[in-house]
DNA sequence: TATTTTAATGTTATCGGTAACATAAAAATA
DNA sequence: TATTTTTATGTTACCGATAACATTAAAATA
């Protein structure tokens, strides 16, 4: 700002060399002389040299940036899930030497078509989506002019992505309870338009089915991911005399809002009726009765779509790409044997 | 990547005019005739046209963008305490068009000028620093050079930041405690690398001594910001035969810390001892007994520096920038009256 | 020693925009 | 009508790097 940074013609000048040798240093090509190299390195140093990136990148016709199309919703926008992604593509992303840049979106809101206009801007040179909704057409732009992307929880199978294994994850939960003797299982979805939310109930259902279990649509209900809905949407549920003995709550935060109405009703989580959680967010452990729930590799899945965008996007592998993660039951204080 | 992507150039082509005129009509000069701009949109639409950032940063000598250091502790690096300043940060970044980077970095471990590599980048125009720690002279080169910058959560009146009231904050969390009645009241510390955690210290010295209360130093432990440190360090602290009858934790995770520990003697908060946090991180109205703490209104923060940080890059204020947010207490379940 | 290969450096053009200045045509004023 | 001002557009140079090709000097080989 005050002092005008210096340029790799400004050591050119100084170094009696071409502003070429001194690229060559920067770029560390590795041709250029023992000498000429500690020469320039000296007068850098000396002269508060840093390479102008920008430059670099336009020359380059890369920017060795990735962008992180992140959701702007419930707690303001990231919640610690998120954050845990995000923690999991940095972590790769400075192993590769690349930079970040976040994109706070929200995806129902947003209507022009901000994917391509910052895949078309040459700020990044690939995408992660974190939790688009099943019907954005934008992707389809993204796939057509051949941008590296991923798409994380998010499984489609004519788009790259990587997520969680969600049809295990509610077997596993169902499993769980009926391990324990639970019949009676009622389930609540989160927003349909995630493929989270689908592939989770329908794995409910499908797991139901193969043990034989009583699958009654009125123990279905919606809780659309929040804890508030959930807790409204299952005052309806717990009204019938036929109470499940179990309930599966397809995210943590709902899961939540159930144990409030049940408490409320002068219930107890786990001896009148067990509960179910989905992602193994902080919280599930610290609550009373800490949470029995599904927990998702979020670093990983992180990490994972870093590697697989980079992977992209130097051409080391080819569209498309389906990468399920694995998920585990963590059984906590939440499910018990029913009465 | 697969079709090249159209340039200004291509569109003056086909509109046969200067790429001048073309230039003129994306960067909203408004100096271009009606008809001009029409066709140009056309063509621009029809070709899929949109503008490279980066060849307009070089050209500018500005990137409309700004970086944020981010520290990577604790659980893996984001804590939602961040996320929410992210949040806030994000929102004006977007409201006037600015692109965001992240750079995670690990404060302590980092030995590189990390800092000034970015400032002199050119990849962004300011940069905001997240809780570094107080004896990071690295500072000072960003200084040096007048580069944009604040340092959030980092009070140092030879530095731009923006911070919460922290010396407040403290002081109504002992004088609540007084109000209730106590007048043993220990004090868990966090890493006194941080002005946060010497404030907060600072200011429960001083409030016990405005308040004529005993200040003993076996009162005093440090937690390291750790819950797991703040636990340790509590077995000492309640080995004592005088028994404080509340503690002030200089943060939410540590006052949690602390309790697991008191819980585990076999005691009960608030009954015997009640604990106020600081923070408000979600978890602490989620746990049992929910936990009064000192509220940090974290997003504002966020915009707060972002607002502050545009308004340095765009010269509309000068260095020094010294801002305080307001702080709450929140009055919840684990503080009670002593017994 | 003559010739080929290799290593080190230089030259030129370009990446895709924009600033600054120049110019021509149209509109406003004298 | 002549002159000045405004509006619309064009020309040239440059932002700071790198790719691709060219050249020279030194080392290796014949």
């Amino acid at each position: 700002m005050a002092s005008n940074k210096p340029t790799l013609q400004d050591i050119a000048d100084k170094a009696k060399v071409s502003r070429m040798t001194v690229s060559r240093v920067f770029s560390e090509k590795n041709n250029v002389s023992k000498e000429t190299t500690e020469k320039i390195k000296k007068i850098a140093k000396k002269i508060g040299y840093h390479p102008n990136l920008i430059a670099r990148s336009l020359s380059n016709r890369k920017s060795k940036t990735i962008g992180v199309f992140v959701p702007k919703t419930r707690h303001l926008f990231l919640d610690i899930y998120i954050t845990q992604i995000l923690s999991g593509i940095s972590d790769v992303t400075q192993e590769f030497d690349y930079s970040l840049m976040l994109f706070p979106i929200d995806y129902k809101k947003e209507k022009s078509d901000l994917y391509l206009s910052i895949a078309m801007s040459h700020l990044v040179d690939g995408i992660i989506l974190i939790k688009t909704k099943v019907n954005d057409k934008r992707i389809d732009n993204l796939k057509a002019i051949n941008f590296p992307y991923i798409l994380v929880n998010h499984r489609n199978n004519s788009y790259n992505f990587v997520d969680a294994n969600n049809v295990k994850g509610a077997k596993l939960a169902v499993q769980h309870l009926h391990n324990l003797g639970h019949r009676k299982i009622a389930f609540v979805s989160g927003s349909l338009d995630e493929t989270n939310a689908i592939d989770r109930l329908n794995s409910y259902k499908n797991t139901l089915k193969s043990l034989k279990l009583l699958l009654k649509k009125e123990w279905i209900i919606n809780g659309e991911f929040s804890k508030e809905k959930a807790y409204e949407a299952s005052k309806e549920l717990l009204k019938s005399k036929n109470l499940p003995t179990a309930i599966f709550c397809s995210d943590d935060y709902m899961a939540i809002g159930v144990m409030e109405r049940i408490w409320e009703m002068g219930l107890s989580v786990p001896n009148d009726i067990s509960i179910v959680g989905f992602d193994d967010i902080e919280i599930a452990s610290y609550i009373k009765p800490s949470l029995t729930t599904v927990h998702q590799h979020m670093s990983k899945i992180g990490e994972k779509s870093a590697q697989l965008l980079l992977d992209l996007i130097n051409k080391k592998i080819k569209p498309p790409i389906h990468e399920f993660l694995n998920v585990e039951l963590v059984d906590r204080a939440s499910t018990s044997r029913p009465k």
